[in-house]
DNA sequence: ACTATAGAACTGACCAGTCGGTATAAATAA
DNA sequence: TTATTTATACCGACTGGTCAGTTCTATAGT
């Protein structure tokens, strides 16, 4: 197998990523990378120009995967319910279910580890974690400014950072399960967003509004 | 003033944190260290054995200023009132106030930083950041069995994943304000916390409950 | 012939850590 | 009072190793 070269790129990424995860991207040597890889160095220099080169392909492979995955949901979601409450709160549901499956604790998010060195990137390759964030916020806000239409939040709210929340408590989660190597933790907190978005909008007498 | 270096190791270690926090423990060599506190290679090592040693250090120093700043955030928020609710909705609205002063995107968390870097440290440096988490935890815990025994939440939830969330919130706060480059981030976040808390406790015909 | 890979030797920069030495000031002894 | 000792604080050149990245030759599949 001479021709096709993208399984052993994605090896090497895979081997990157994960590298990444456990050490920080200063300390993840291309040396051990093409250890866990399985691939000596001149390979990897024939995929990736420098290692910035990879860091930025793995940063937007991650953004194309996020934004596939958040694109699936809440399309799922709108074919669900018609209610853009519901429709969150369905979105947030899919992923919790996937979250809940976790048997070991979350490897963590590249974005975060990037920001944690972040004089190392150029600005392009921050650029793409800002972009995900970004673009994620505004889905999310989208919704919200829906739900704001048909329900009244029984305390004032900015919907710009309620909608960053769930990127917030995404990360946050992220965090508290590597730090307590809890699978367990990230599902959790997905449900407390859950619960604050269904208190915040739920009339106090019922879950039917007008 | 040949006699008291204590001022030295602490310049050592603010220049430390600062960079750490800016690039990762990997790529804060000592170098950079001694550069920025602007003292020279042999001062360095005669305050710290090795670069691991200064890790750990940094990471105690930080578990005491937190421990020592809940409790005072706590101890006033207790004398504010005598419901156990309103103790951590004023405990967590003086993290707010001095959040909402920040001029700077917030410079991020060391245990963060360390736990995206987690196999560079050894257990011992590791343990500091989780005792630091389970002891905030248990503090708020303690609160909220308190606050159950008042009130009844408007939704089931689970208290222990609930007084995580503060620190989840923290932390994921903290990567936001560093990807959007925005002071504010924090405080805000912090603020939807406060909110969770209130909707979910407060009965939904007012404030007072019995 | 062209692409994808292996492998290994090499470079210059940077890394953590060492070592011999100096400066200062307080304690002690003349 | 003035030397001498002792301990702390600090300096900066140096070492052995690792880093990213280069360069080369060789080889196998298409």
């Amino acid at each position: 197998m001479a021709r096709d070269g993208t399984a052993t790129r994605t090896a090497i990424m895979d081997a990157a990523q994960a590298l990444i995860l456990e050490t920080g991207f200063a300390a993840a040597s291309v040396d051990a990378v093409i250890a866990r890889a399985g691939i000596t160095k001149g390979t990897f220099f024939y995929h990736f120009k420098t290692k910035a080169d990879l860091a930025l392909a793995l940063v937007q492979r991650d953004a194309a995967h996020d934004a596939a995955l958040l694109d699936a949901n809440m399309t799922r979601a709108e074919a669900l319910s018609r209610d853009p409450l519901q429709q969150i709160l369905i979105c947030m549901g899919l992923y919790e279910e996937e979250l809940e499956k976790l048997t070991a604790p979350y490897p963590g998010c590249l974005y975060a580890a990037f920001i944690y060195e972040a004089q190392l990137f150029d600005d392009q390759t921050l650029a793409v974690a800002r972009a995900v964030f970004s673009s994620w916020t505004a889905r999310i806000l989208d919704k919200l400014e829906a739900v704001m239409k048909l329900y009244r939040p029984r305390l004032p709210v900015d919907l710009k950072t309620l909608a960053e929340m769930s990127l917030v408590q995404a990360e946050g989660a992220y965090i508290l399960s590597k730090v307590q190597r809890d699978p367990k933790a990230v599902a959790a907190q997905f449900r407390h967003y859950r619960n604050y978005l269904e208190l915040l909008f739920m009339p106090a007498d019922g879950p039917v509004s007008r």
